[in-house]
DNA sequence: AGATTTACCTAGGAAGTCTAGGAAAGCCCC
DNA sequence: GGGGCTTTCCTAGACTTCCTAGGTAAATCT
């Protein structure tokens, strides 16, 4: 009976990944069990259900998603900040599609406090003060800032965007464009 | 042995239904059997497996959400016309959750040719005619529209702007108006 | 080395998807 | 109104998944 060395991270790490190639949906306990070569019965010495194992996911995700937006971000500000915290969202959630579908998910308010949400709050606002706006406008432009690129990123996943000459990308920079010219000339309210 | 008078249409129809109340990835072969009071091998002969049942709920959802956009629009132009598309959007998403969560399924080439996803994209572009715009500016346009609605709408929903005291439906109209004087002023090509 | 803890096992129940083949209800036609 | 046909729903069962309970072997501690 050798051992497979399971430990939570190593589990939701190899849960994480399937995702990524699998599709999120398809995320099971059975399927990180084949993966280990062991039996389903022996991840839940190490996770609680199903639910876990996603909402596992999830945090890694934001946290992952949070680590690559930080650092893309750092030493910018203005326009550039705008482009490239969007441009590090879209890339993360064109690479690793299984995980940022595990972001959506909805979570129990004290597990999205562990996670990484407040990060992510906290640099959008971030990009925000180089446009020198104030409550409650700051809250609308977060909310737009993330619609938007929510929204894209989706359609574009899903292949909303697949019709048309037009590609994506072209369609984006024009999408951040707009965005900028909106931020810097916010009607104050 | 009554029969309990099923069709492929009611079928979808009580699937639909019952996406809006337990959450489209709670629609099983076997929920929908219980509310017919029939065993769930009968739905096989109507229905080819889950995921035609579950693409059944996505096309008419689709067609019943162009249905009232469309009626919305219905004599409208310009801001007005943005307006009342955004809101039926928006209204039909938060009435009908599970609904709106089936149209965002990944649906084959060819049934999502037979759904109303062209009426969909006519309608953006209807919206935009009033503002002058020329390929491939109006693509642009499109996609930004399509993604901030559908970005709001997915995070509202999913609770991401529970936080803080600003309503969403504040930030909602906030983001029309910002994509109306986008529109209104996009910088041409 | 012996005791304890930890990791993984087997066994099995409950629920879901889906196939194959059977019986009965409703229809057509004489 | 009864015979034959089609459609509708059934039972039976194979297979998968989630999860619990309790057992055994490996690793770790003293």
């Amino acid at each position: 009976m050798a051992r497979a060395g399971l430990t939570p991270g190593r589990i939701i790490s190899a849960a994480a990944d399937l995702a990524d190639t699998d599709g999120f949906e398809n995320v099971s306990m059975s399927a990180v069990a084949r993966h280990f070569e062991v039996k389903d019965a022996s991840l839940y010495a190490h996770v609680r259900n199903l639910h876990e194992l996603r909402s596992g996911v999830a945090v890694l995700s934001l946290t992952e998603l949070a680590d690559q937006v930080g650092a893309a971000l750092a030493g910018r500000a203005g326009r550039d900040a705008l482009v490239a915290f969007a441009d590090a969202y879209r890339s993360y959630a064109m690479s690793h599609p299984g995980r940022y579908a595990a972001t959506q998910m909805q979570l129990e308010p004290q597990v999205a406090e562990q996670s990484a949400a407040a990060r992510h709050a906290a640099m959008t606002r971030a990009i925000l003060r180089g446009y020198g706006l104030n409550e409650p406008d700051e809250t609308d432009a977060v909310r737009l800032l993330h619609s938007t690129f929510h929204g894209f990123v989706l359609l574009e996943r899903g292949g909303g965007f697949s019709r048309g000459p037009r590609p994506a990308s072209a369609s984006w920079e024009r999408v951040l464009d707009t965005l900028h010219s909106s931020l810097s000339s916010w009607p104050s309210s």
